[in-house]
DNA sequence: AGCCGTTGAAAAAACGATTGCTCAAACGTC
DNA sequence: GACGTTTGAGCAATCGTTTTTTCAACGGCT
């Protein structure tokens, strides 16, 4: 790897003129000439700047870690992209750590900032992800910014407008004619499953029809927890012609817990999820979905961090835009006639 | 954060002796008494290393990075996942960085190699990253290996035992007495797809089954190519009973062209898939599917890169251990009676 | 007492980049 | 021609670690 001593050498100058040019540093008067000379070897050389001498001067790694309870979702592959291609206009490397790995050692997050090797987080909060270990954070000084999820009291976030989801896909149920329409949410601690649950209850309550607590689940979002909640659903009385899943993941389980008590798919009970990848075009029937913007998620949580490290306050984002689309496929249909 | 200088001022000592404490130098001498002190300042000032003085002064970073076409898979997540916890066995950082982005600008790998950032990298190949990719890191000098695919005459790759797996895949519907056995791979160019064709081939072989060039499709592995392929297949002379398909997606796909078509899974035809995910429960019928060791594979390539950092030669792994495994599910059964 | 070996620790250089300060030469002005 | 200003660049310190080298003190030995 070529330095800035060796461009030097080479190009006839200081060290300290080498570092000036390259960096545009504009109190810099020099020859023009000059300027060509090293800006030439500089690129004969193909020198790029070393980072840890960088970070060392500076005190600052021009990185970021994107902490995620779990990387194998399609909406994660979003965010991520959203992320990485933020990440890079700004300048900045993006690492990924795991959250389940922070809690465990919670080695993890202090060692990534302590250690000085990233500047600041994305924070996709699970569960997991206790108090404790944001906690270890906020000790280290570290800036941070939550996505998907919020925590009361603390700063800087980036979420999706949950309530305009729910409602729309809650809406779609109630143009095709239902009333009696069914929500399997999240658990009540979350903030992002009452954000849904609101946006359900509002659809219902704008629409002039009853929100029944008979019809509500808030198990979870996992295939197995949402198969659960349709299996009591099934027999609630009065029984739901649809019913708003506020997960994909959880969805797929719907279906497959549907399928097997027997219930029909859109005939019998209607089935919209929340959130779409591309496996709800391969269930049977095929999902009818909303579609949310994961990517901007992504992408503004490293814009509204950056900014946070050049000083900015930190804000609470919610992602309006793009909307939320509806992606209609074939798990919805009007009520049955009965 | 608290610095070698700084716990050398509380401790009394100088900033070397706290550094050689640190790091354990055996070539050290001193007093129990000033270790246990230099040992205890650190504990109470929460001593983290800097990483950027210390890569500089070592000039490595203990950073490697996974470079992979997309992130969304599970069965990434089960790569990653070996590849973090090996990574963190062997003290160092894990990056993630998507191949489509190093294609692209291709500034990505060149600058995380030359900034030093990183010491390697575990590449998981995809038509997409092109040979001069490969070429413009071996030029950088940087070390990597080759996971899941292998390129000729370039040692260092960890892959699946592809051809034990489909072996295996086939094995199984050769058991249930099918006789008329498909192959829907990936595409003849990817020394991958065609380890998987071989292990459907000596499958065949060994049960003195006739290999039929017209029952073997070789599309690709999306869920769109596998319905292609299926396609054609169900119109083929003679129609196959069973077909082994050479990846989960793939085999969604299939299942979704079957159900279209109007071919009863498993009735008129079993389908088995290589690979397996948690969709794979979901789907309907439940997917028949061959696990494969992912996490290994990811394990062992973070480990065989770290040997080859520490000057060990290149290896080409073929990771046996855990064996694959058949997961039986819903979607195979006997040959029909015709 | 003189010498030597050992013990325990400090001093200093180096890694590569950045940046405030210094400074020589050239130029213009009176 | 003396002096001040501008131009163009170099010097040197600094960030935090690691590691080689140096060094003082002490005790043991003859």
């Amino acid at each position: 790897m070529a330095t800035l001593s060796e461009i030097a050498r080479q190009a006839g100058v200081s060290v300290s003129v080498v570092s000036r040019v390259l960096t545009g540093d504009p109190t810099l008067r020099t020859r023009e000439q000059t300027r060509q000379r090293v800006l030439q070897v500089a690129k004969d050389l193909k020198y790029t700047a070393n980072y840890a001498g960088r970070a060392l001067r500076l005190a600052r790694a021009k990185a970021l870690a994107l902490i995620t309870p779990g990387v194998s979702s399609p909406l994660f592959d979003d965010l991520l992209s959203g992320a990485s291609d933020a990440a890079e206009e700004e300048d900045y490397t993006l690492l990924i750590g795991r959250s389940d790995r922070v809690t465990q050692g919670s080695g993890t997050l202090r060692r990534l900032a302590g250690e000085g090797r990233v500047d600041g987080f994305v924070l996709q909060r699970s569960d997991d992800l206790s108090d404790q270990a944001l906690e270890s954070l906020v000790a280290n000084d570290a800036r941070f910014v939550l996505v998907t999820s919020r925590t009361p009291g603390r700063r800087g976030s980036v979420v999706l407008d949950d309530v305009a989801g729910a409602k729309m896909a809650t809406e779609h149920l109630i143009s095709l004619g239902h009333t009696r329409i069914a929500l399997v949410g999240g658990v009540p601690s979350s903030d992002l499953g009452r954000r849904r649950e609101q946006g359900y209850a509002l659809a219902l309550h704008e629409a002039g029809l009853r929100r029944r607590e008979s019809l509500v689940r808030r198990l979870g979002y996992s295939p197995e927890m949402a198969a659960a909640a349709i299996e009591s659903l099934v027999d609630a009385a009065p029984r739901p012609t649809g019913v708003v899943v506020a997960n994909v993941n959880g969805a797929i389980g719907a279906l497959t817990a549907l399928r097997l008590l027997g219930v029909d798919v859109p005939g019998d009970m209607s089935v919209v999820a929340y959130h779409d990848e591309w496996v709800a075009e391969h269930t049977w029937p095929a999902l009818t979905t909303v579609r949310m913007p994961y990517y901007e998620v992504g992408a503004q949580a490293v814009r509204s961090l950056v900014a946070q490290l050049r000083g900015s306050p930190a804000q609470d984002i919610i992602v309006r835009s793009p909307l939320p689309r509806l992606v209609l496929r074939s798990s919805t249909g009007p009520p049955p006639p009965g």
